[in-house]
DNA sequence: CGGGAAGAAAAAGTACGACGTTTATGTCAC
DNA sequence: GTGACATAAACGTCGTACTTTTTCTTCCCG
């Protein structure tokens, strides 16, 4: 899932930011502007704006006389959807996932929490209407329709928990669960269990129960984990 | 706190983005390019570069014919820690400090029960050392001496925890509770509880008692919580 | 009177060439 | 060997000209 937009820049951008993410280019490795403008037969003008958003995301640092030099892992954005879909894509996708698991594991339960009490009865309805078509697409090699009522579901609840850095999470979390559906088997329905357990998580939202809705995602995020262990190195 | 280095590019794109994160700018209005150039007397390029960078944040869209657009804040890439510092600087600051503190308070006892378990006798010995300078200075008007041993000590913990999407919270964290010291009652002591609280969850992360560690956390983070219902809005 | 097509205009996108600025590095004298 | 100085390599900034897309306007035809 490249952010393909007609536009020299566009493509400039997710090119080296996927070469970056993937570890292409080693951590202080020098690109030179001019050599970039040749390779990618652009003018400098597109490849400075484009090195200056990488810097903005700190996958690079550009310094007078010196380069675009490339940075370590650990000065990334980690969190810039950008950055996570250009990791997504490369080499190291399993730890990257695991990453994010643990995270989706840790605040989850918690925005479920806050759901259960700040929930509006649209967001009570469209949830529920989430689980029902998990149900419906849980067998049958439907894992598409599946992802797709996943992925709502899950925003739903970060939404509605009422908080801002919670709801902006929603993004991370559709990439998790689309890359964890695209990129391991594809050939086996999903895990009953996992599907009771969204019933009774938009039941408990509805209900207003705090605990219930927080221990279910709790439960969920471990299912996830788990699946992660068992399919992944 | 603006990161301010030498450069026209640097001193542009922090004024724009602290504008509009401060809501200086509608969402849905329209800049452009050439006005922003004539406005801060750079040339076209640099305030293209600018608006590469905030559009990359989506703080803005930038569109032919019609012109740079401010996005509402639900677009906004509110993980980046230069828009959070930008937010902070703001009018908001209030909500913006409630948000962030929820949200350390999902994951910060994740990652102290996670960092018990994986934190090398380094990281032991440094977490100590940051709860004793803590105490150290607790009592006396030594706020910043405070603060520092207090960054310090989450960093310690996130980075402990063994899960790179955790580490790179410190830098978040660290701004909260700069806000916090430098914009809220700087006259009183840190509370005495909150100071027990960090030694006790050093010992913890030393024992390896995950869930002491969990807990002790959490208490933490309910404290933070309540300061902010007392002292703000 | 309405609608659609052609045209004009506005603004960003791209390119290019020139010059300025910083700074790593090598050289020369002592 | 050390320090000052010169050099050059790369990015930083600028101005201009041209292209492309989108939108507004106008005008003609049904």
């Amino acid at each position: 899932m490249t952010t393909q937009g007609p536009g020299l820049h566009t493509h400039v951008l997710d090119t080296l930011g996927l070469e970056i993410a993937a570890g292409e280019h080693r951590p202080g490795q020098v690109l030179r502007t001019d050599e970039l403008a040749q390779r990618f037969d652009v003018s400098r003008t597109v490849v400075r704006e484009v090195v200056r958003v990488l810097e903005s995301m700190h996958l690079v640092e550009s310094r007078r006389r010196v380069g675009v030099t490339v940075q370590p892992t650990e000065a990334w954005n980690v969190y810039d959807p950008q950055v996570i879909r250009w990791r997504l894509a490369g080499a190291d996708r399993p730890r990257q996932l695991r990453s994010l698991t643990v995270l989706r594991s840790a605040i989850e339960p918690v925005a479920a929490g806050l759901a259960a009490r700040n929930a509006t009865p649209e967001q009570c309805a469209a949830l529920t209407e989430c689980a029902l078509g998990m149900v419906a697409t849980s067998r049958g090699q439907q894992l598409e329709g599946y992802l797709e009522h996943d992925i709502a579901f899950h925003r739903i609840v970060l939404n509605a928990s009422g908080n801002e850095m919670f709801a902006r999470l929603g993004d991370v979390v559709a990439e998790v669960l689309a890359g964890r559906t695209h990129h391991q088997v594809m050939f086996e329905d999903p895990d009953p269990a996992a599907v009771t357990l969204h019933v009774r998580l938009a039941e408990a939202v509805r209900e207003g129960d705090t605990v219930a809705a927080e221990r279910l995602t709790k439960e969920i995020a471990v299912g996830a984990l788990h699946e992660l262990d068992v399919l992944a190195p």
